[in-house]
RNA sequence: GCGGGGGUCUGGGU
């Protein structure tokens, strides 16, 4: 089972449900009975491709043949519905857990903060966070990240940092997902500068910006008509190292375009081409008389290696990756 | 000792 466990984990992780779900028949069809673990899987495979109503019928499938969910398979299945279903869904959901003996911890609880902050009732959000810390559980990064990614959206800055003060009072340290969410709730709310200033910030705290971080910034100044900005960030995103992806590339050629400059859009958008083809990238730079094709390159560099040139190889393989394309 | 659960990003006639 176990092994079955991480393979359909794994389909599961790829987007690949149907893959999934018929390695599972394939594993009950060889006679071997699933457990706690494996149906926890399915069932969280099931929610990340947005079927928690096929999750729920697993998940009775799965009482009925008599094994027993925990804590962890009423979290997979909580947080599903807190994704991506209704509010009072989620709360029928917690009573009839709670009636099977499901009591709330702090991942429980995040779900819960999450779903309300998903449909704007930041109020109950709140009260659902005192009612946390009141059961003595502490608050961890996670929720504090909620929390504030919460606030922010609902335009509420002042109860934002209420929540940054506290956490940083309380000795949780930000990461770069938790500064992220704050730098997106500043830069929707046109907070530039201020966006900016916690980039640095977070370098001085060990937290390095990365692409998403990245992203937040570019998008910002697109929507509030600063597209100069945002190609300058995009540049120095190159230049820290950081790889731009298809989300970077959307969200300035979207900005671009929006703003008139449809010759910068389309510059760059070869230039997202060129990033995802090795060769391509190689026939530019070298000013070859032919431009390699993907499998001539791989040729190039086996021969390469054959021959005992693994550091001309190497090289090669360097000079893509510093131009920030990723050899397939 | 091995497998499962919570937080951040773009566009698409709405």
């Amino acid at each position: 089972v176990a092994t079955y466990s991480i393979l359909i984990d794994c389909y599961c992780k790829l987007g690949k449900i149907e893959d999934a779900l018929n390695m599972f028949d394939k594993m009950i069809e060889n006679g071997i009975s699933p457990d706690t673990i494996i149906y926890t899987i399915v069932l969280s495979g099931l929610c990340l491709a947005n079927r928690t109503y096929d999750a729920q019928g697993l998940l009775d499938k799965m009482i009925n043949s008599g094994c027993l969910p925990d804590s962890i398979t009423y979290n997979a299945m909580l947080s599903g519905v807190c994704k991506t279903g209704g509010i009072d869904e989620v709360f029928g959901l917690l009573k009839s857990f709670q009636d099977q003996g499901y009591t709330l911890g702090i991942k429980s609880y995040s779900c819960i903060i999450y779903a309300l902050f998903r449909v704007g009732r930041f109020e109950e959000a709140n009260s659902w966070f005192r009612k946390l810390c009141e059961e003595n559980i502490t608050p961890d990064l996670k929720v504090y990240t909620i929390m504030i990614q919460g606030f922010t959206e609902a335009g509420k800055i002042k109860d934002a940092w209420t929540m940054v003060q506290e956490m940083t009072e309380r000795g949780v340290v930000p990461d770069t997902q938790c500064y992220n969410a704050l730098i997106r709730g500043f830069c929707e709310m046109g907070l530039l500068e201020d966006a900016q200033s916690l980039k640095r910030e977070m370098s001085e705290n060990n937290c390095f910006p990365d692409t998403c971080t990245y992203n937040h910034l570019i998008y910002g100044a697109c929507r509030n008509g600063k597209v100069e900005e945002a190609k300058q960030i995009f540049e120095e995103m190159e230049k820290a190292g950081c790889f731009p992806s298809v989300i970077t590339f959307n969200t300035l050629i979207d900005g671009l375009c929006k703003a008139g400059e449809f010759e910068e859009a389309r510059l760059l958008f070869y230039k997202m081409e060129i990033g995802t083809n090795p060769s391509l990238f190689l026939h530019l730079s070298q000013c070859t008389d032919r431009a390699l094709d993907r499998e001539s390159l791989q040729n190039l560099i086996a021969r390469l290696c054959d021959s005992g040139l693994y550091l001309k190889a190497y090289r090669i393989l360097i000079k893509l990756t510093d131009n920030c394309v990723l050899p397939d």
